[in-house]
RNA sequence: GCCCGAGUGGUGAAAUCGGCAGACACAGCGGACUUAAAAUCCGUCGCCCUUUUGGGAAUGGGGGUUCAAGUCCCCCCUCGGGCACCA
């Protein structure tokens, strides 16, 4: 498009750059000695790509304009960028063009560096973090060492999900409906093997409570977090199972109904009733329902499944009161939660009225008071805010009460336990592909058969991933396929071994990078306690919610590992989180299959780096989802073009003296700034700064004429043009260099201070006080700002609208709010 | 089903502490400049009724508190997100 104003994007874009690019001025000061606050300002790192997407630019948009404002207000400001350069795509790439990954991954980084450069953001590049290279990588298998010696990292032989697509196991949180997070087409499959696990439950309670202390992090990310590890108080009671030597422990969090117990649920993947499938037609029914909740475990629709099960026709007995009550096996019973067993209590579970309802089991009510409003009994009662009925010498207690003394008196009796139990699950990272850090571990047939790992000393490090290698996505690991790097020598015997050939999950890479770009260059430990202590904690994390259960579980129990190992002494790794909203097009989110892709290049291109990240910024608050319209980024190249024609227009002005239009033009500048600086404050809702920006800019133009006519002083212009490119500077850092040359500031505007907002000068002489009456708005008038209640009510009386609307009313109260309204209430 | 978040003009949105609803933009419309267009500048611009003047209803819906409600309280609807046979 054509600019007008004499704007011209490109060329002030390409000279800061070169000049940013050459001179490291804007990066954050080594030492603690300094003398200033800290602040350390950090955004998600980019997987790279290839290239930035327009979510990218804003997110990264966000977190520059924060930066910058804090250098400004005289923050040493930390504000690093690296890559998350381990993965998949990587490897698919290769399959499909033959590119090495390590030469895809580095060539596509250098091309996503050049965005970021191109797009004036304000990275310390000395501390950049690569996690694809040895130098990073050394210390994931560092960590993992200490964690195996920690007992912290194990393997053992479990269901997993594999994802056909990715040819790898996924963790947990990887799987989404039963689909793999990367192929939403994919089913997920289950798979028996032998993988490595991080024992992130047993932080679980921590992790959980620490939710409580992170009171900068959105309400969302909490909750999401909670019901992620979804912590749950209970008890264990063992059913003996009659005439075996089987017991059968259930989980319950509903104790205290324990005497309503009609039967016992297993799952069919509970030991008892593998035990069971000696009886060719019980093992048929079980086999029946593994299939069909793996079915419908597969297509996400468990919750849909007809309560259905059997009678084993075996007896377990309840150990509060010695009855016998059958066991069944039912298909509503998951083996993976809890002990994969119930005691099922119809009168008080929904699930349980269910199934006793469908199979007629008996129905024994236990709490009192379960009527509903219009005094009808109800079938049964879920609250735990009852009282016992029926339950020997609980009988008359609380439900709440009952709870823990039953639970102590299972416990005193040897047959149950209080408990609590987690939906969380330790995170699997074993990953049988060859793009992602080695795990340092080998075996060797003079340990356990060669079946039980043997860990690395630290001076074996780094496990370097073999370069030359040729990829399929075919029969597993394909470093297995690697003789060179397979075959290695035991550190144990001395003989020969062989490597674990699995590679960690990415996201181990992701979970503690923030703490290297403290020390990015260290050789000899993962970074210094003293500068992580200097940093530490993050002040500013922004990213997308999209991470909210994933890397930021993750890299919270991290933390809380190398805590325990001494390394850092913070708890938690971010003070605050902020999570940005999407940017959709035609009210959708952006996909290639949708055509609907915003390239940052071509908006860039078109209108400027600063112009586009400005809009970005302008076009919604950052919190909220945002709608690319690309007339709103031609629009702000248009607000630039006017503040460039004004500022250079007036950056030489002389002469002039303050009358009512320089008066007018100093009271907004200091309202501006009040508003610009408080937005930054907390809030963040740069869409207001700006437009109050925009509306300070229409004022000088409006002034042009006045300005021209002396009757403006030069003092006043000066310190109208300055504040104005400092308050830009978050925004528009392309532009605001430019504009702080123009009017001959001298320095880096970045570094210059921040304006002050002066409450004195940006006081209003005047104000406008809407007048009502019953509520209704009649008319305003103006009075002076210092009035009082008495001179702003008989003001408003004295408007002839006012008084035409209280003629032959009586006048009950009248309502003064100075500064604000004035209310008649008539009769 | 449970837990978060949101719902305001043609569009993105603003109203931060209960005090003029729609700031600032985008799009539209009219004009100036121009041979013409672009760019720029000026004006106009939520809806309904009214020639004007003016009047009315209005922030998803319904109730309430208050002199005053987009904002607070109760109930409901819709959309987005998360969790879900979790015992």
């Amino acid at each position: 498009m054509a600019i007008s104003g004499g704007y011209e994007p490109a060329e002030i874009e390409s000279k800061w750059q070169a000049r940013w690019d050459a001179d490291k001025t804007l990066y954050a000061a080594e030492g603690h000695e300094c003398g200033k606050p800290k602040y350390y300002c950090l955004e998600m790192l980019p997987y790279p790509s290839g290239a930035l997407h327009i979510g990218h630019v804003r997110n990264y948009a966000i977190g520059d304009a924060l930066a910058r404002f804090h250098w400004m207000k005289g923050y040493n400001v930390l504000h690093p960028m690296g890559w998350d350069a381990f993965g998949l795509p990587a490897e698919n790439a290769a399959l499909k063009n033959g590119v090495p990954p390590r030469e895809w991954t580095l060539s596509n980084i250098a091309a996503m560096k050049k965005q970021f450069n191109r797009l004036g953001m304000g990275f310390d590049w000395a501390t950049e973090v690569t996690t694809c290279l040895p130098d990073y990588y050394r210390w994931n298998q560092w960590f993992f060492l200490k964690m195996f010696e920690a007992g912290l990292a194990y393997r053992k032989k479990s269901k997993v999900n594999w994802c056909p697509a990715c040819a790898t196991v996924l963790a947990n949180e990887q799987v989404i409906n039963g689909r793999c997070w990367r192929h939403e087409e994919t089913l997920v499959e289950q798979r028996d093997l032998t993988q490595w696990f991080l024992r992130i439950t047993k932080y679980a309670d921590e992790l959980v409570a620490g939710l409580d202390t992170l009171e900068g992090w959105p309400e969302k990310v909490r909750t999401m977090q909670r019901n992620w590890i979804g912590r749950s108080e209970g008890t264990f009671v063992d059913f003996n199972v009659v005439a075996s030597g089987t017991t059968i422990k259930v989980f319950t969090t509903r104790v205290d109904t324990i005497f309503g117990a009609t039967s016992v649920q297993i799952a069919p993947e509970h030991p008892f009733a593998k035990e069971l499938m000696s009886q060719p037609d019980l093992a048929m029914k079980i086999e029946a329902m593994i299939a069909q909740q793996k079915v419908a475990r597969e297509s996400d629709a468990l919750g849909a499944l007809v309560k259905e099960g059997f009678d084993t026709g075996r007896f377990a007995v309840n150990p509060f009161n010695g009855e016998r009550v059958p066991v069944w096996v039912g298909n509503y019973i998951l083996a993976d939660y809890g002990t994969g067993a119930i005691m099922s209590v119809p009168a008080h579970d929904e699930r349980d009225f269910e199934f006793a309802t469908r199979y007629g089991l008996p129905v024994v009510r236990v709490v009192a008071g379960n009527v509903d409003g219009a005094g009808m009994e109800l079938p049964f009662l879920a609250e735990d805010d009852g009282v016992l009925i029926d339950s020997a010498e609980w009988t008359g207690m609380s439900c709440l009460e009952a709870q823990g003394k039953m639970a102590a008196f299972a416990e005193a009796g040897g047959f149950g336990k209080s408990t609590v139990t987690y939906r969380l699950k330790d995170w699997g990272v074993s990953r049988q592909r060859y793009w992602g850090t080695p795990i340092p571990m080998v075996y060797c047939s003079c340990t356990g058969g060669g079946q039980e790992p043997i860990a690395l000393s630290e001076s074996d490090l780094p496990v370097l991933l073999p370069e030359a290698i040729s990829i399929t996505q075919e029969g597993g690991s394909p470093l297995g396929k690697v003789p060179s790097f397979v075959d290695t020598v035991c550190p144990k015997c001395g003989g020969p071994a062989k490597r674990e050939t699995d590679t960690m999950d990415t996201f181990v890479d992701s979970s503690w990078y923030f703490y290297r770009y403290t020390d990015a260059h260290n050789a000899t430990a993962p970074f210094d306690k003293a500068k992580v202590g200097y940093w530490f904690p993050i002040d500013q994390y922004i990213g997308g919610v999209e991470h909210a259960i994933l890397h930021l579980i993750y890299s919270r129990f991290w933390t809380k590992v190398m805590r325990d190992l001494g390394l850092i002494a913070n708890d938690e790794p971010a003070a605050r989180l902020f999570t940005q909203g999407m940017v959709i097009k035609d009210g959708a989110k952006m996909s290639k299959s949708k055509g609907n892709v915003v390239s940052p290049d071509l908006m860039i291109e078109r209108y400027g780096a600063d112009a586009t990240r400005m809009y970005a910024l302008f076009a919604a608050p950052p919190d909220r989802d945002l709608e690319w319209d690309e007339n709103g980024v031609a629009g702000i190249v248009r607000f630039l073009a006017k503040v460039h024609r004004l500022v250079g227009k007036y950056a030489g002005f002389a002469g002039g003296r303050d009358g009512n239009v320089g008066k007018m033009l100093l009271r907004k500048l200091h309202q501006t700034i009040g508003k610009v600086t408080l937005d930054f404050s907390g809030r963040w809702h740069f869409n207001t700064s700006i437009s109050s920006v925009m509306i300070l800019v229409n004022e000088v133009q409006s002034a042009e004429a006045a300005i021209d006519g002396g009757q403006v002083s030069a003092a006043t212009v000066k310190a109208v043009l300055k504040a104005l490119v400092q308050m830009l500077a978050p925004f528009a850092p392309f532009f605001a260099a430019e504009m702080w040359e123009t009017i001959g500031e001298s320095g880096v505007v970045f570094r210059a201070a921040w304006p002050e907002a002066d409450e004195a000068l940006a006081r209003e002489d005047e104000v406008e006080i809407p007048v009502q009456v019953n509520g209704k708005l009649v008319t305003v008038v103006k009075v002076a700002a210092e009035s009082g209640r008495e001179d702003v009510e008989s003001a408003a009386k004295a408007d002839e609208k006012v008084a035409a609307k209280l003629v032959g009313k009586m006048v009950v109260k009248v309502v003064v709010v100075p500064a604000k309204l004035v209310n008649f209430v008539v009769k």
